[in-house]
RNA sequence: GGUGCGUUAGUUCAGUUGGUUAGAAUACAUGCCUGUCACGCAUGGGGUCACGGGUUCGAGUCCCGUACGCACCGCCA
């Protein structure tokens, strides 16, 4: 028996005890004739006592323990004459009778603690030390206790957990495949699953009534801090549901995690608004509503003074900072380059501070009379107080995501994305297609089996681009938890897409015939939705990355650069693959 | 494919206008210390200033390129 108790849950009631504890040195304090000892495991620290006058050849030892080392030790529970307050336990320790090093450690390149001196790169490097420090290992241990809580839900509602296989076919739409080479069907490739959509839907087909699985989906595209190539869905579907019924059963599932893990009791319904609303408000799919700044349009009021850079503009929008004319014309300054950088692109910011007086002061007073300008500061609803920020361009829908990105700029400084605030948002009535400029023709927004807006079929004949989709995102402080929609069933209404999206009929057979032809055996009308596990943890934990909470997460280059992955192979291996590389310039 | 920031001791960082032997903290080693808990004190070792080129009497510092890291744009049905 390595240990009798774990280093985190001895308690003064266990005075007295003798146990025997394993784990690692998290530190040792010499003070001459005594020396404390951290022992560290999951559950936490307990502290060691060697007295150099009750035993002082196990004293000796113990002055030879380095950091992490693993070691054993027996000995009786005591209570501390100098309790410590801030561990669980604090109160007691261990006057070690016995000690075995059970492994030694070279000193570690930073140190396992919450306040590493470790950067990005060396903890990824030695992700195995990162992961001892208990600020990773909580994540770790959050994710799985929400893995948890999914199943016990899912199963609560008559889910079955199915595992559809990692080597599947390539699909043309959508992200770019990572592709497995297949050895016994030379010249031939598996694609790792961009999710399980079309395996789902084929269990639908047979009757499994409701499905969900945990699991991987691979897409071969950049990486981003909330981003990884390969990255975990909760993916679910259900058969005989319309949009409301998939939606209240995720929305049940989200207020479930809430409450088990956050302890957040949600009661009322989650918001819900229309794709259109989302981009002419927040000019954005997923708005982050833990604050407001709604847009208002300016063209009536704004147009037409003789301002040149308005008078030439097909969008004039603004957003309503409260409180925040105390901004300094530094500051204003500031914000001016924040939207005029590169990424952002806009061309300038006009701002106006409402006055003590309600006096609206602009940087384009001259142009401008006090009338339209009092007109303006009514069209947002502003206070004495309050910075009006405006943009304006010839493209609506850019100046939107200009004065989206200013948005939450200012909300960021104002202090109101609260991580420990949560703002739950449906956006619904998404379109079913978007026109790609650099493949010249309508792609599915959502993916090409997504159900079209019943009322809106008759459009797909007349005007394909106002056609709107069964298709829902989840949307938490603007972070794009999940996503799902209805499925067509109706393989002659499934082959009408794929003519939409530009597939010749014996494309569309060679891609997707298995789905199609599932369809004439009896396909049930199905629905369902994906959760991304990596961002409802990151959610929860207030993380800035996905990488926090996965194990062995890959780097910005999609290295993993602790095995030193991907790597190139053996001539052996490439010729039983039959693959020869050819690395263009 | 693109933009920005970064790369100096094991680690995290500072390094002024280009000027003597490149510093701090922490970690590590040694010694002292019997109630510490971020223990303390003393001493010590530890540097290809990412790499390559250029400007200069002189480059950690300025310029160009490359590599790597992070954030972002494109991309992500």
């Amino acid at each position: 028996m390595y240990r009798s108790n774990t280093c985190g849950e001895l308690r003064l009631s266990d005075a007295g005890k003798s146990v025997t504890l394993a784990g690692w040195v998290q530190r040792a304090r010499k003070m001459g004739g005594m020396t404390f000892v951290d022992l560290r495991d999951r559950y936490g620290i307990t502290q060691l006592v060697f007295n150099e006058e009750i035993n002082a050849e196990l004293c000796e030892q113990a002055n030879k323990l380095g950091r992490e080392y693993v070691i054993q030790v027996t000995g009786q529970v005591n209570e501390r004459s100098n309790k410590n307050m801030n561990i669980p336990t604090g109160e007691i320790e261990i006057i070690v009778s016995e000690l075995t090093v059970l492994n030694s450690s070279v000193t570690p390149p930073f140190t396992i603690e919450d306040n590493s001196d470790g950067g990005d790169d060396i903890r990824m490097k030695y992700r195995y030390l990162d992961l001892r420090r208990p600020c990773v290992r909580e994540n770790i241990e959050l994710r799985h206790h929400m893995t948890m809580e999914v199943r016990r839900y899912l199963d609560s509602k008559g889910f079955l957990e199915i595992e559809t296989p990692m080597l599947v076919g390539s699909t043309p739409e959508g992200a770019r495949d990572f592709v497995v080479p297949s050895r016994m069907n030379p010249g031939q490739f598996y694609a790792l699953p961009q999710s399980p959509q079309t395996l789902k839907q084929l269990l639908m087909v047979s009757g499994m009534d409701r499905y969900f699985q945990i699991v991987k989906c691979f897409r071969d595209e950049d990486l981003r801090a909330d981003r990884q190539p390969e990255f975990t869905q909760i993916d679910c579907e259900m058969s005989f549901v319309e949009q409301e019924d998939v939606i209240s059963t995720f929305e049940g599932m989200a207020k479930h995690l809430f409450k088990e893990l956050r302890g957040v009791e949600i009661t009322e319904p989650f918001l819900r608004m229309p794709w259109a609303d989302a981009m002419k408000y927040y000019g954005s799919d997923k708005p982050d509503l833990r604050f407001g700044m709604k847009f208002v349009e300016l063209m009536d009021i704004m147009k037409g003074h003789g301002f040149p850079v308005f008078d030439g503009a097909e969008y004039i929008g603004g957003i309503c900072a409260e409180g925040a004319a105390t901004y300094t014309r530094k500051q204003l300054d500031q914000l001016t380059d924040f939207v005029k950088r590169p990424q952002i692109g806009a061309k300038g910011m006009v701002y106006a501070r409402v006055e003590a007086d309600g006096n609206v002061k602009s940087s384009v007073d001259k142009f401008y009379t006090q009338e339209v300008l009092q007109q303006m500061k009514e069209a947002f609803d502003a206070k004495p107080g309050d910075l009006i920020l405006i943009l304006s361009g010839d493209d609506a829908m850019k100046t939107r995501k200009q004065l989206c990105e200013l948005r939450l700029e200012m909300g960021r400084q104002l202090g109101l994305r609260d991580k420990n605030k949560f703002v739950c948002l449906w956006v619904v009535d998404f379109p079913m297609f978007e026109w790609s400029e650099e493949e010249g023709r309508l792609m599915a927004m959502h993916h090409p089996f997504t159900h079209p807006k019943e009322e809106d079929i008759p459009l797909l004949d007349t005007n394909p681009a106002a056609v709107r989709a069964d298709a829902y995102d989840m949307v938490v402080n603007g972070v794009e938890v999940g996503g799902g929609s209805i499925r067509i069933h109706d393989s002659a209404l499934q082959a009408k897409m794929f003519e939409i999206l530009g597939f010749t009929p014996e494309k569309a057979q060679e891609q997707f015939g298995f789905l199609m032809n599932a369809f004439k055996f009896g396909a049930p009308p199905h629905g369902g939705l994906a959760y991304g596990l990596d961002r409802w943890v990151s959610l929860f934990a207030g993380l800035d990355s996905i990488r926090d909470c996965i194990a062995f997460p890959k780097n910005n280059s999609g290295r993993d650069v602790m095995l030193d992955a991907p790597a190139a192979l053996e001539q052996k291996q490439l010729d039983e693959l039959n693959l020869a590389i050819d690395i263009k310039e």
